[in-house]
DNA sequence: TGTACATCAGTGAACGCGCGTTCACTGATGTAC
DNA sequence: TGTACATCAGTGAACGCGCGTTCACTGATGTAC
């Protein structure tokens, strides 16, 4: 065995910090290596270049707000709980580790053309969630726009959060926000 | 006087679209000029650097989506004329230009920390519209929290449009999207 | 009306800088025998 | 156990390229008298 990387992971963490404060062009390979502490060599040793850095920090993210999310509605039953496990769920993720949240949201359309179909997005969780409520007759109208609304409500309202426009921490919204989701995709169509 | 610009449009249009297209970042002013058929340096006639030309963009197009909602909510008087006034509108602009409203869209989070305070954003029509629902009983909670799911489910089915996830035209869900928020906001809270 | 001058949008070429990336290297650790 | 070798994370210096920007200029139009 070759001895463990020591550079990894501080170059992980400075970069979806630096990403998140100064956005991901204005941030380069150099300033990412100095604040971790080695040198700029030191990424092409683990990423095959720049761009393989923010692909994998964004997918690696992505996988975790999603098994997180997975986990936490896995064994509840009805639509209001699991919505107010997920929004709980996630809503701690952001508290613990606002980076992770805001690098998501922040890069969310710069990645678009790069996520793999393959690849379990947060929006596929929520219409699973939506879908299964429309199937037990708790919910009623397009399985896609409801989706769009639930996670709408839940993304602006982190941003709101960002922006300091609500206060924080964002867990304190969580209940709130469950109910106003479920108040959306429980409502009746009005034709 | 002097003989009219005839580069500025054409620089204005070419750098929306390949903003749009590309993002800000990865378009330089070489290739903002070629596409507007000028040089370089005609850009810098009329903006004082890149950077300037950008905030100008997404400035004049926030003025114009603003001015837009206000003007179609200006004579309504309940809250669910409003909401889907305001919906209507908006949403025929981005029909009518899909680029302008998908440059503030991408850019929002980018543009965040250049936004002048005095500037009129959507949310503060947003939070206007809610804060008189709730003096007038319609509604009823924490306005900014109403404001952020109104604007959420309100961006994120603009969003699902332009990614696919939802058919176009966008103005087809906007009676929808109106009925979706007024039962998020007039919702009673749980407890 | 004619001529000299002022204005300024747009040109063409060049600038320096910082970016992402490469490359020969060092040296610590693990492995073979 | 000791020694020779393989592995590979990280180094330090350099690279070329494309970026944003500048500058002296051209030439069409408007203005003064």
């Amino acid at each position: 065995m070759s001895r463990p990387p020591r550079a990894r992971e501080p170059l992980r963490e400075a970069a979806l910090r630096l990403f998140v404060e100064g956005g991901i062009h204005a941030t380069g390979v150099r300033e990412i290596a100095r604040s971790a502490g080695v040198t700029e060599a030191a990424v092409y040793r683990h990423w095959k270049n720049k761009d393989d850095l923010v692909v994998q920090l964004y997918h690696d993210h992505l996988v975790e707000v999603v098994a997180l999310i997975d986990e936490a509605i896995a064994t509840k039953p009805g639509l209001h709980d699991r919505l107010l496990a997920a929004t709980v769920a996630a809503y701690a993720l952001y508290d613990a580790k606002p980076l992770v949240f805001r690098f998501i949201l922040f890069a969310q359309h710069e990645m678009a053309a790069r996520v793999d179909p393959s690849w379990r997005m947060p929006q596929d969780v929520v219409a699973l969630m939506i879908r299964d409520a429309i199937a037990a007759g708790e919910s009623r109208g397009d399985p896609q726009l409801l989706s769009a609304a639930a996670l709408g409500i839940f993304l602006q309202t982190a941003t709101s959060v960002i922006y300091g426009r609500l206060p924080g921490p964002l867990s304190r919204h969580a209940a709130a926000v469950a109910d106003l989701i479920y108040a959306a995709v429980t409502a009746k169509p009005s034709k």
